[in-house]
DNA sequence: CCAATAGATGAGAAGCTTTTGCATTCACTC
DNA sequence: GAGTGAATGCAAAAGCTTCTCATCTATTGG
């Protein structure tokens, strides 16, 4: 299970580092803040101190297990590496979000990028807006 | 000059307002931090304090004077803001900002929106990569 | 199974960028 | 020129993240 993959990181296989793995696995919401993992370690009633929240979190992202995305927002947002980018839609009132991903855009990218003479190692795609959720106007 | 655009804002005409704007329409670097701004201004012997350069700065940015973006970086960087919409692809070595429109990004981007029921507010697309430049490893 | 050790942890301090409180100063109006 | 609400500088504080350090632990190999 968490196990092998933390141990395949080359990182000891220890309690906050399976607890937060699983974590990541089981949560309802896939983009979670350092914070939110701590308060959700809190409610199981794990005894794991923010600061290994972060340790861990950028362990893991160090190792390809996690991302970490920047929603304006003042704070980083990390979830699972599902293997295949995607983008993301975020909505500015209800903080919803939603992944996409649009080959012609990834094209697009390529050519500009040749263009100007830069060698991509990465990008950032957001856009903000306000969804039509039910709930949206009743969420945080 | 200066002073019809600040008034226009509903600001009142102060030395640092009028010093701020005059160096985000003079500078050589389009895309600067507040920090930047405040150095330029020290150099510039001018006094005013970093707490005024960010008041300043975010009072353009609700005018529409200026532009506020989030290069992965922990700070923010300010531009003028000249209009029209653009992206930016940023060099992670020297650190070269370079603008670009592409109408089909623009347009794919409408269209995800449109499908996933999102109303767009804005956007930010950056692409990280290495640049050709010829002293690019040699900046900072 | 145990001892040795490199690595991991929690708590709090510290770091960085950005914001705020407050006393003082200043721009604009009459 | 006086009056007033806005603007400023400084220092303090906030908010997120990282670091320090004393203590603890997973792993290894004897
Ligand atoms: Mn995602
Ligand atoms: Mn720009
Ligand atoms: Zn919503
Ligand atoms: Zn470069």
């Amino acid at each position: 299970m968490e196990d092998q993959e933390i141990r395949n990181a080359g990182l000891k296989v220890t309690a906050p580092r399976v607890k937060i793995l699983e974590l990541l696995e089981n949560s309802d919401e896939r983009h979670v803040s350092a914070e939110d993992v701590y308060k959700m370690l809190l409610a199981a009633n794990e005894d794991i101190g923010l600061a290994t929240v972060y340790r861990v979190l950028t362990q893991f992202e160090e190792a390809g297990l996690v991302e970490k995305h920047h929603f304006e927002d003042g704070y980083s947002v990390f979830e699972l590496n599902k293997g295949k980018h995607h983008d993301h839609i975020v909505c500015i009132t209800c903080g919803r979000v939603e992944e996409f991903v649009d080959e012609t855009i990834e094209q697009r990218q390529q050519k500009i990028a040749d263009e100007l003479g830069f060698q991509i190692s990465e990008h950032d795609l957001v856009i903000y807006g306000k969804c039509m959720d039910d709930n949206c106007d009743r969420k945080g």
